[in-house]
DNA sequence: ACATAATGAATACAGTGCATACATATCGAT
DNA sequence: ATCGATATGTATGCACTGTATTCATTATGT
């Protein structure tokens, strides 16, 4: 076969060897140009789906929040809301901590309010307050305050075990997400 | 005056100027060769101090950390040591959001276990569980599990806050740090 | 005073994101 | 089926970055 002038599929190519580069070397910078080069593409190419690096940040930081949000509704229809999701969580955490990471410093960098990973962002917040009110508890506070409680939690727990992994906190010491996630929102 | 050709306290303008463009603009990368340039020294003479861009981020991920172990020492000598640990944190994301990041992200990225940075980080870790038996509280847990959880939410409402920047969660939605942090402690 | 170490400059190279200009394939109206 | 418009990819180039090598200047200890 000689090489298709097109590629036909450049644009979710692009982001899925992109996630396997997170997958492969968490912690590190993607690189577009090593992207199009594995791909076998010119180094321009990229730039006919995405505007720049930060779009392709955009869009696989949307993606990480769908993974979000289809943990969160899972968890759901469960007995304990709570704690499934947070095992969820730390499932994802472990299996692609460079998308999750990338995933949540996504606001703090290229924050554009309207984007598609703020999209995805309230969409998970939503299944994430349905969770929430699936768990029931007390309802000292609105539902709303309840669930930024606990996605405080599993933010805070999350990078917590990425620290941990250089020694400081070893498993027995580092809090359970899930009891720590009842625990803000009233439940138990 | 002759320009001097040794700067004489090279190392330490470089992290101060490093800490000004975190402040000036948190959320962007630093550049060693506009550190130099501001400075108005080569580009190569950072290497002298440092042994590259990593040493910098290290040697500025240990200040954070010993910032965050002052208001630590500071917030263990009062009446509601968790409460005014977490204003004294929230203040410090706020003046210095950029630093505080850099300090956090630290480990994901550069990890070495006896690095200055993890030195620094073992440090606030001490001063925390200090805030935390000050604390009291009931002794449902150890007092690590304990600081482990109020690191957590620490971490984690901080890090909402940053999102809330853009939109999604308003003041009254977000979650009181130090609340939530007397609460995973068992006081009150 | 003078050898030596510490600190800075000059130069160079590979890698990156991105812009402009050009080439080829795809597709819809006729 | 043809043919022009559009989508998608390539070629080339620029400014910037981190870092290595080599050389110049200053500080320092005996």
């Amino acid at each position: 076969m000689r090489t298709a002038y097109h590629h036909g599929n450049l644009r979710e190519a692009l982001l899925s060897v992109a996630r396997e580069q997170l997958a492969a070397n968490p912690g590190t910078e993607l690189s577009l140009r090593e992207l199009a080069r594995l791909i076998g593409v010119s180094p321009h190419a990229p730039y006919r789906h995405f505007p720049g690096k930060d779009g392709v940040r955009e869009a696989l930081a949307a993606q990480g929040y769908r993974e979000l949000t289809r943990a969160a509704e899972e968890a759901a229809n469960t007995d304990r809301p709570l704690h499934v999701l947070a095992h969820e969580f730390a499932r994802i955490a472990a299996m692609e901590p460079g998308l999750l990471r990338l995933t949540i410093e996504h606001d703090f960098t290229g924050a554009t309010a309207d984007g598609e990973a703020a999209l995805a962002r309230d969409e998970w917040f939503a299944a994430l307050v349905a969770v929430v009110e699936a768990a029931g508890g007390k309802p000292a506070s609105t539902v709303y305050r309840k669930a930024a409680a606990v996605w405080a939690v599993l933010l805070g727990v999350a990078r917590l075990r990425s620290h941990g992994a250089v020694g400081l906190l070893e498993g027995p010491l580092l809090p359970d997400a899930g009891e720590l996630a009842e625990l803000v929102a009233g439940v138990r």
